[in-house]
DNA sequence: TTTTTATGTTATAAAACATAACATTGTGTT
DNA sequence: AACACAATGTTATGTTTTATAACATAAAAA
């Protein structure tokens, strides 16, 4: 129940791809940012690197603003929802295997766990229906 | 069977974070491209992006590489491969359901996915080892 | 009506990426 | 040994993508 969290805050989209997904703009995104709805990694380079739970609170966000709720009520909403930590105990347990992990470990994980990644449910959608989102 | 094949093949990730979640270099990716070991989508602008399929060869071929395979050999080995379909029923049943999603339901069908796509296992990783990738 | 909120638009600078050409290193061949 | 080729490094140059900031605007709140 702790352990979910993990790979889901690795940045890995530009914001570019996050528009996409999330069929927001560049500027509600930062918009958003600005307002600590999501604070997104940087790169060295300053360029914002999205997580999916980055995208998860995005479309949350957008979903609850199609519902007329204002920046401040989806703030506070989030807050509501961090109230119920439920994850004491696992940490430092967690904390205490991470320094035995190598490099090379690290990424045979990330291996497998990015080729988990992809293997969902079913087939409910289509390689070409990819074409809405690059062409 | 057929349907993990979907958004293993979403193009999501710009080469900067190919090359740390493979530890290779651009060049190399690149020249892999060049000789036909994998096959990376372009943005409107040229720009590469990978989808997971494609960090999943990359990773094959590094491992190739490093028992001493040339490239040559990866060709035929990802040849050989694909000489199995095993893939040929489920595709005009599929075609006859694409058309029917709308831009809405895909992009909700998306964002289940991509929540989906977080909850792995267990906690293997944690998120402060991120820092590697990004600093 | 006047503010405030949320977003659009534009300008400017820098990061990330593209291609191409040449250099280097290792391996196998003649 | 000398050579050729495969794989990768390095450098130069141009384009795309993203960053910040400032100003504009429409809708909602006060």
């Amino acid at each position: 129940m702790s352990g979910s969290e993990i790979r889901r805050t690795m940045p890995l989209f530009p914001i570019g791809i996050v528009m996409q997904l999330t069929d927001l703009t560049a500027r509600q995104i930062r918009y958003y940012e600005e307002h600590e709805l999501i604070t997104p990694a940087r790169t060295e380079g300053n360029r914002r690197m999205f997580s999916l739970n980055d995208i998860d609170l995005l479309l949350e966000i957008k979903d609850l603003i199609d519902q007329g709720v204002n920046l401040a009520g989806i703030k506070q909403l989030f807050s509501a929802k961090n109230e119920k930590p439920a994850a004491e105990e696992a940490k430092k347990e967690d904390e205490k295997v991470r320094r035995e992990l190598s490099d090379d470990e690290l990424r045979k994980l990330l291996r497998t766990e990015l080729m988990q990644a992809g293997r969902f449910n079913r087939s409910s959608l289509r390689a070409g229906d990819m074409s809405r989102f690059f062409h």
